[in-house]
DNA sequence: TTGTGCAATCTGGTATGGTAGTGACGCATG
DNA sequence: CATGCGTCACTACCATACCAGATTGCACAA
C-alpha cells in the first residue's frame, strides 16, 4: 500500500514524525515490543501531541504499530501468517509474470537481462553488496517488462521489502551475492531458451531460499512474532 | 490491508464515524469526487472535529479518500492501475492454488466442492441473487482449502470485493447465475480429474468474464476514474 | 465591460487542556 | 507474611481554540 509518501501538496509535521517513526521501524532500529508515548515523540520533535496521534494512527493502519486505547502503544510484532501470505503473493505474481514472458519476451528484454548480469558480475567481484541489491531489484524489474507486466514490480516490490527488513536479524547473510547470481543467470538462460517448465522452477528456487532464513529467524527471535 | 476492524477494545467515536463513511463509500452512496468536510461530518455525528479527523486519516490511508492540505478533502477516484493490479494478484494467486490443489486435494475436498455446487443449483433455480453470491465466496474458499492455501482465501476475498463495488456501476449483471454456476462446475470437474491445464484454462475463463464489464465501465462512467 | 486586488470565509493543521480507562505500587488488614 | 483494596500516575481519547494557506466573490479602477 503506497502511503501516499508522494505529497505534491504541503509536508505537515505529521509526515516529519511519520517518515522518521517509520524508518526506525522498519530499519529495526525500533524493534518489535517497543514501547513508545506520543508524550515522548512529541517532546523530540518539540511539536504537540496531535501531530504524532496522527502519525500513529497512519502507522497502526500499515500494522507497524498497535495502539491499545488507554493502555500504550506498542511496536507491532511480526505477523508470520502475514509473512507467508507476502511469499506466497509475490511467490505466485512473479510466476505468472515469467509464464507470460514466456510468450511476449523479445530479443531486446533478453539484451537487457543479460546487461544485468555483466553488472551484477562487476558488483560481485568488487564486493559491493549494496550495488548488488540494487542490480538485483533491476534484474526483477526487467523481468516484469520482459512480462508486459511493468505495473506489478510495485507489488512485487513491497513484498520483497516486507520481507527483506525481518532477514536483517540473521547473523548470517541470507545468500552470498554468487548464489544469487547464479540463480539469476538460470532464470535469463531458461527465458532466453522459452523453456516455461525450467524458468518456473528457476524461480521458485530462487525465492525459496529466503525461507529457511525466515523459518531460522522465527525461532531464535521468536519474541518478535505475535504467532 | 485488514483495517483492524476486529478491536477487541473499547469502540471510540472515530470508528463510528470511519464505519460509517466506509460503508457510503464502498457501496457507492457516496460516489467519487464527492466533496466532504470534517466540520459538516463532525455535526453529523455531534463529535467534535478530531475523532472525523481521525476517520478521514484512516480512510485516506485505504485510498478512498483524498484529503488536500487547506483545500477540500474528497472522495477519491478509482484508479484503473490499481484495479488491474487487483486483478493480477487474484488470478496469479488463485491459478497458484489450483495448481497445488491438483496435488494436494483429497476425495473430501472434492465432495465438498460437489456439495456446493448443489447449493448454487438450488440458490439458482430459486432466483436468490444473494445467496448465490455467498455460495460463490463459499466456494472459492473451498478451493483455497483443497490447495492447501487457506490463509490465502483473505487476500482473495479482498482483491474480488475491490472490484466487486465497480460493478454496481454496470446496468446489466456482469454475469447471470447459470455462467457463473457453469465456469464452476468445469472448475471443479477439471480439479477432480487432476487436469491442471484444463483447470488453468477454467479459472483464467471464469476469471476474465470481468474484465469486459470493467473496461466497459471505464468508459461509460469515465468520470468517476482518476485515469 | 473587463481585469485586478483585497477581504471575507472557507479548508485542513496545530496547540492545549480536560476526561476516562488502565495498571502498578503501596499500605492496611487478615 | 500474604492478600486485598485504594490511590496515583500514566495512557489514549476528545473538545475547544487558534493558525495559516487557499478560494471565492465583490468592489473598484482602467
Amino acid at each position: 500500500m503506497a502511503q501516499s509518501l508522494a505529497k505534491v501538496d504541503r509536508r505537515t509535521n505529521a509526515d516529519d514524525v511519520f517518515d522518521y517513526l517509520h524508518g526506525e521501524i522498519v530499519s529495526l532500529r525500533l524493534l518489535p515490543g517497543t514501547r513508545i508515548s506520543e508524550i515522548e515523540v512529541a517532546g523530540q520533535f518539540d511539536v504537540s501531541r496531535q501531530p504524532v496521534r496522527e502519525a500513529f494512527i497512519r502507522l497502526a493502519n500499515l500494522d507497524l504499530l498497535l495502539v491499545r486505547p488507554q493502555k500504550a502503544t506498542v511496536v507491532r510484532q511480526f505477523s508470520s501468517e502475514k509473512i507467508k501470505r507476502a511469499r506466497f503473493i509475490r511467490m505466485a505474481v512473479e510466476c505468472e509474470i515469467l509464464r507470460r514472458a514466456c510468450r511476449s519476451a523479445t530479443p531486446l528484454h533478453d539484451e537487457r537481462l543479460r546487461q544485468d548480469l555483466e553488472d551484477q558480475q562487476a558488483a560481485m567481484e568488487e564486493r559491493d553488496v549494496e550495488r548488488f541489491h540494487a542490480l538485483d531489484y533491476d534484474f526483477h524489474e526487467h523481468l516484469c517488462d520482459a512480462g508486459d507486466s511493468a505495473l506489478m514490480f510495485g507489488t512485487i516490490a513491497e513484498n520483497k521489502a516486507a520481507v527483506d527488513r525481518i532477514c536483517v536479524l540473521s547473523l548470517s547473510e541470507p545468500a552470498t551475492m554468487e548464489e544469487l547470481h547464479e540463480d539469476h543467470m538460470l532464470i535469463a538462460d531458461a527465458l532466453r531458451r522459452r523453456d516455461e517448465d525450467e524458468l518456473i522452477g528457476a524461480i521458485k528456487a530462487h525465492l525459496s531460499r529466503l525461507d529457511d532464513v525466515i523459518a531460522g529467524i522465527r525461532k531464535s527471535h521468536a519474541e518478535f512474532f505475535e504467532d
